[in-house]
DNA sequence: TAAGTGATCTCT
DNA sequence: GAGATCACTTAA
């Protein structure tokens, strides 16, 4: 029996759920076989007061589903040639997403995505099995001494305030 | 250390 | 429509 974590786990407070999304899996269906990798780095955008969020500069048509309840991917493209992958957290119009930087072996957000295949087709899609993209809970929660918090990548921009908080969350081997 | 690469957003 | 910016990676 999958434990595929659905909505229910990703409406509660933005920061926490990003800390217990370390240990979990990440699971892609690709070409009939299944790849799981644990999630061993994640990073937290919460709310529109959070700078170095999307979601800061209100509503627009490239973060609108970071406005919708949580369970649903938000995979966006940056620098002309990666694709980010973010899982949406929160209530119905918290715009808040957690993205995903690091699982099993691949390290850095665009290497991920490259290796799973995961583009643009998922965004606004639920995580779930008919997915083909979904993460899930095995039952070995991480151990909590080995999670390191630090700030954020590449978020220089949003002011001391946002850049330096500790909104990153890494799984130490 | 810097260039690549193109969608998106903010002005006109 | 133009110009700047960007939740990164790779090659040097």
């Amino acid at each position: 029996m999958r434990r595929i974590l659905d909505e229910k786990f990703f409406s509660g407070d933005t920061i926490k759920i990003a800390e217990k999304l370390l240990g979990k899996y990440l699971v892609r269906i690709k070409g009939g076989e299944e790849i799981a990798l644990e999630i061993n780095e994640v990073e937290a955008y919460d709310g529109v007061h959070d700078k170095a969020s999307h979601a800061s500069k209100g509503r627009t048509s490239r973060n609108e589903v970071m406005f919708a309840r949580g369970g649903a991917w938000y995979v966006y493209f940056v620098y002309g040639i990666h694709w980010m992958l973010n899982i949406v957290v929160g209530e119905e119009e918290h715009p808040a997403a957690i993205l995903i930087r690091g699982a099993g072996k691949i390290s850095g957000p665009a290497r991920l995505t490259k290796y799973l295949g995961v583009d643009g087709t998922f965004n606004k899609k639920m995580a779930a099995l008919e997915t083909g993209l979904w993460i899930e809970d095995r039952g070995e929660p991480a151990d909590k001494k080995k999670i390191v918090q630090t700030p954020r990548i590449g978020v220089d921009y949003a002011g001391e305030e946002w850049s330096l908080k500790p909104y990153r969350f890494i799984l130490k081997d």
